[in-house]
DNA sequence: GCAATGACTGGATACAATCCCAGGCTGTAT
DNA sequence: ATACAGCCTGGGATTGTATCCAGTCATTGC
C-alpha cells in the first residue's frame, strides 16, 4: 500500500520508538531536531507528517508530543524489516484490517505472540486485535487478541471472523437457508442480516482462543 | 516504604495509567483536571506532586506531558524479547486450589502453557483457572485462565488474586483505610467487605492476563 | 485552640510546542 | 528543461503547558 520508509524517515521513526521505550513519552519536534542535528524544527516536522502519511505513526493535531504508534509496540530497534518468516517467532498479530486488503498481508502484522498454533484447538492460524465491545458478553473485549483458525467451515452459534464488503468484524454466526445473521454479544448492538443472494460474506476463520493482557496489563 | 496514597491521589494516578496505555502518552495538568472535574490545573499539580513525593510518578520539570511510571506499568516499556529461561516448560496451570494449601503446590499443577512469562506485564508466574462468572463483565469467564504476577503490591481497581479464610477468589480491589472491598463484576455478585482488624486477607498476585480458549475452542 | 495537610478555586506568567510561511538545495523522473 | 519530492534553514504567529501566587474550606493531630 504505502511506500517505504527512507533511510531518514526510518531514523527520525526509530528515534521516536527509543524515546517512547526510555522515557514514556514522545518526543517534541524540538527533541527530534536536536537529537538529529537539525537547525529547525520544521525538519522534524516534515518528516512526522511524511511518517503519518506512511500510516507508521498517528499525529494528533494541536496536542503537545501527540504522536502514536498505532501498532502500540514500543521494542527497541525496530527497523520496518523485522518481519522476518514465521518459524518459532510464534502467531502473527494482526490488527487494523484496512478495507479491501487480504487480512494476512504483511503490512498489518506488527508483532508476533510467542506461543504454538497448536495450543488451540482447531489450532490457531493468525492472532487478530478485537476493536469495540460489540462482544462483550462473550468476553472478548476492546484490544482483545482473538486466536483464529482459517477455515469456511463454520456452524451455528460460533464466534466468526466475517468480512462484508471490505469491512471485518467479529460475530456470532447463524445460518438459515441463505440468509446469515451475524449476532453481537452486546444488547447495545443490532444482529447484521445477510441475505447471502444480494450480499457478499466472506468468512475469513473461526475464532479459537482469546488472550488478553499482552503488554498492557489488565483493566 | 511511603504512606499509601488518598482515595483522590489514586483517581488521579488510575487516570495517569489510563491515558497511557490508551494514547501512548501521558495527560497534562489541564487533561487531569478536565477528567476529574477540577476547574483549576493547580489542582492537578498539586495532586501531581504528591504522587512523585510518595514515589509511585516522577516529574520532569519544565516538560510538558513530563510523567513517568517508574514501575514499568505502560505497555511502552514491553521488552518481548523472550528470554529464555524457563520458555521450555511454560507456564504452570493451576485449577482446583484446595482449602489451605499454598496456590503453588505440585498436586494443582494438572498442565502446562507454553507460553513466555514475560509476554504479560508485569511479568506472569502462573495461570489459574479461574471457576464461576463472578468476573464475566471484566471478561472473564468460567474456564478462562488468569495470568497471575504473584505480588502483594496491588493497587485500587486491579483485579486481584486473593485468599480469604483459605478461599481463593478473583476480584477487583478497592481499600479504603483498614478497610477492603472486593468487588465482583457482575450484578448478580455482591461486594466482599473484609476488616483488616478482624479478618484474615492475603494478597496472591495481580491479573496480568487472560487465556481463552485451550483445548477447548471457543462457547 | 492551633498548626499541618489535603483538596481545591482563580488568576497570572513565561516558556514550550505546534504549525504556518518563505525560501534553498539535491536528486530523479518526465 | 521542467517538474516534483525529499530534506533542510530560518522566522514567526498562536496556542499549549508548566508553574507560581494568593486564597478558601474541611479534617486531623497535637
Amino acid at each position: 500500500m504505502s511506500r517505504p520508509l527512507t533511510a531518514r524517515q526510518q531514523t527520525v521513526y526509530d528515534f521516536i520508538v527509543k524515546t517512547m521505550a526510555e522515557f514514556g513519552y514522545p518526543p517534541t519536534r524540538a527533541e527530534i531536531a536536536r537529537a538529529l542535528g537539525f537547525r529547525s524544527p520544521n525538519a522534524a516536522e516534515e518528516h512526522l507528517r511524511a511518517l503519518d502519511r506512511k500510516g507508521v505513526i498517528r499525529m494528533i493535531p494541536g496536542t503537545s508530543r501527540g504522536i502514536r504508534l498505532p501498532a502500540g509496540e514500543t521494542e527497541s530497534e525496530v527497523t520496518a524489516e523485522t518481519r522476518s518468516e514465521d518459524a518459532d517467532a510464534g502467531l502473527p498479530i494482526v490488527g487494523n484490517v484496512a478495507a479491501g486488503s487480504p487480512i494476512l498481508a504483511a503490512e498489518h502484522i506488527d508483532r508476533y505472540c510467542p506461543m504454538p498454533a497448536d495450543y488451540f484447538t482447531p489450532k490457531a492460524d493468525y492472532l487478530l486485535r478485537v476493536r469495540g465491545l460489540s462482544m462483550k458478553d462473550a468476553g472478548i473485549l476492546d484490544g482483545d487478541l482473538l486466536a483464529v483458525h482459517r477455515t469456511q467451515d463454520v456452524r451455528d452459534g460460533q464466534i466468526v471472523v466475517a468480512r462484508i464488503e471490505d469491512d471485518v468484524t467479529v460475530k456470532r454466526f447463524q445460518r438459515h437457508g441463505s440468509h446469515v445473521t451475524l449476532v453481537a454479544e452486546n444488547p447495545d448492538f443490532a444482529p447484521i442480516e445477510i441475505d447471502l443472494e444480494n450480499e457478499h460474506l466472506e468468512i475469513e476463520g473461526l475464532g479459537v482462543g482469546v488472550i488478553r493482557g499482552g503488554g498492557s496489563g489488565l483493566q
